[in-house]
RNA sequence: CGGGAUGUAGCUCAGGGCGUAGAGCAUCCGGUUUGGGACCGGAGGGUCGCAGGUUCAAAUCCUGUCAUCCCGACCA
């Protein structure tokens, strides 16, 4: 029986699969509010999941959470010129506080006008800025680190269910520093908090490096990105960096004095990762069943499918089941028997679909035998054939931690293959990259030909220079990712000038 | 905001003035099966996106409107 999980696969249409995916993992649908999702509760536990695993690593750098309000008066977002520039056309805006009947139709009441207009925040650098204006005394008081949990909301035209949304949840850190050096330390530490953690946490293999400056983050001098790779080649912005010089504490006058008593302002940073992140584990893991999940994220680890036969032998099988789930728990592992009254061969395929890591079916024989019969997410299939796997029980409990790392390093593994093997870097002229990535295309493009990445020498151009060659690069829709930070002495010309190449940088098509 | 398309059952869609609205899948019931995505029979479920118009008669034609999708524009 060759019949897949899921209704369309990678290869027949990418965006259709991701929507599948989405859909029939029980991830998220779309709500009646135009570009805003509702995150279903499988969806909802690999975000807590995410929530749990960054929030550790953010408070052992030293961060501690906070919360701001929702609301940021326009005033404030006013004060940084860039960012006005940059987020002017994306946010919503409140005006009215009030609503009234009118002839029984309720109507915005034109009494209830705002003084000043409230954004809804597209992020929180201006209200979090005036707070560190009144908290900020001394150098005695710096660094100030301090991050918070929250949703965000941003206009945009179009909206992909967790790669682009109207609303989106996130963590963005914010730290005001001394000096320079401190705040730049403080923005390349978080980048490499977020790079472990795509790594270690989401199995999602990453190149960390800097931006271009018309990449950069609206008042931003410096911005840094993670950019993951999907499966279709495409890059995924997965998280990014900012190093803000003074900008925001000359627009906000967030001051200090230092030890010489002289007035100063704060060199401030940001980064943040948000909901986005699932998008990019649904397209690093996926396959043609599904989603799979890194079992570091996975809210249940193992789901145990007893194979129930409405008979009276039922209740010792359910009996074996829960006493196997007791014992999975005991050893940490987050376990669920599913009891639910459906087929149980339909209960095997829909956490096929969610992409539980371990998916265990328990029969009679099973049970008699003290075996556990098994599924590896990781290694569903041989061929078209599923693959299933028994071993004793005790075995199999004893085994089970190793079993989960092991998928773990797995789909990392697999990932990392791709990333490493699909950075082309014998392009030597624009014509040869034009030709690799060929025409823009028309119509379904995104169903195209899997095209990796391309790391060509670079001079660094800026101004004029630089917006003539993104200009160039988006008619062929391509962007500059961005310079990674590891990388080899550069040797040769810049690809788009000619002039003595600085460093590498990646292009690549983008979500 | 421009260009294109689509709104009919929970989902995917057929029907396109002949008058009492269809299929497959899903759901529910009964039966037969079952070491694995089973089969047979039956049932429930829709004011055909919304509003107006034309007509004896509108899911069907016309106008408007809303929503969704695709392509642009937009997008740290």
């Amino acid at each position: 029986m060759s019949k897949r999980a899921l209704s369309v696969t990678r290869e027949q249409n990418f965006p259709e699969w991701y929507q599948a995916i989405v859909r029939d993992g029980d991830m998220a649908e779309t709500s009646p509010v135009r570009g805003c999702m509702i995150i279903k509760p499988w969806g909802w536990g690999v975000w807590e999941r995410i929530q749990a695993e960054l929030d550790a690593r953010i408070k052992d750098t030293g961060h501690d959470n906070c919360y701001f309000p929702l609301f940021i008066p326009m005033s404030f977002i006013a004060k940084e010129a860039e960012h006005v520039e940059g987020f002017a056309k994306e946010m919503a805006v409140v005006t009215h506080h009030r609503l009234k009947n009118e002839g029984g139709k309720l109507v915005v009441d034109p009494d209830a006008k705002l003084e000043e207009p409230l954004i809804v925040r597209p992020t929180s650098e201006t209200i979090i800025g005036d707070a560190f204006q009144r908290w900020i005394k001394s150098y005695r008081d710096l660094p100030l680190l301090v991050n918070q949990w929250a949703n965000v909301v941003r206009w945009e035209m179009r909206t992909r269910l967790f790669l682009r949304t109207t609303e989106f949840l996130w963590q963005e850190g914010h730290t005001a520093h001394a000096d320079r050096d401190d705040a730049v330390a403080e923005t390349l530490k978080m980048l490499e908090v977020y790079r472990t953690f795509a790594e270690d946490v989401l199995a999602m293999p990453v190149v960390a490096g800097e931006k271009p400056p018309n990449e950069r983050f609206p008042g931003a001098d410096n911005t840094y990105s993670i950019e993951a790779m999907m499966q279709d080649g495409k890059a995924l912005q997965a998280g990014t960096s900012h190093y803000l010089g003074t900008h925001f504490a000359e627009a906000q006058n967030i001051q200090f004095q230092n030890a010489q008593g002289a007035l100063t302002h704060c060199h401030t940073t940001s980064w943040g990762v948000s909901t986005r992140l699932i998008g990019g584990v649904i397209m690093t893991h996926g396959d043609d069943d599904g989603l799979r999940l890194p079992p570091m994220i996975a809210p249940r680890q193992i789901v145990i499918v007893p194979m129930l036969r409405e008979k009276p032998e039922d209740a010792e099988l359910i009996e074996y089941c829960k006493s196997l789930e007791k014992e999975l728990k005991a050893a940490g592992i987050r376990t669920l028997v599913d009891l639910k009254l459906t087929k149980s061969a339909e209960k095997r395929w829909n956490w096929v679909r969610r992409g539980a890591p371990v998916i265990v079916e328990i029969g009679g024989r099973d049970a008699t035998g003290g075996n556990v019969t098994f599924m590896r997410r990781d290694r569903l299939r041989d061929g078209d054939k599923v693959i299933s796997n028994t071993k004793p029980r005790a075995d199999f409990v004893a085994e089970a931690p190793a079993l989960l790392k092991e998928i773990q390093s797995t789909l990392y593994s697999e990932a990392k293959a791709r990333l490493d093997s699909n950075i082309i870097t014998n392009i030597k002229s624009f014509k040869e990259l034009e030709e690799y990535f060929g025409p823009a295309a028309e119509g379904d493009d995104e169903a195209g030909a899997f095209k990796g990445w391309v790391r060509v020498p670079w001079s660094r151009p800026e101004g004029a220079a630089l917006d003539a060659i993104a200009d160039k690069l988006k008619a062929l829709k391509l962007t500059i990712r961005n310079a990674p930070l590891a990388q080899e002495a550069v040797a040769g010309a810049c690809l788009f000038t000619g002039e003595p190449a600085k460093e590498y940088v990646l292009i690549a098509r983008a979500y």
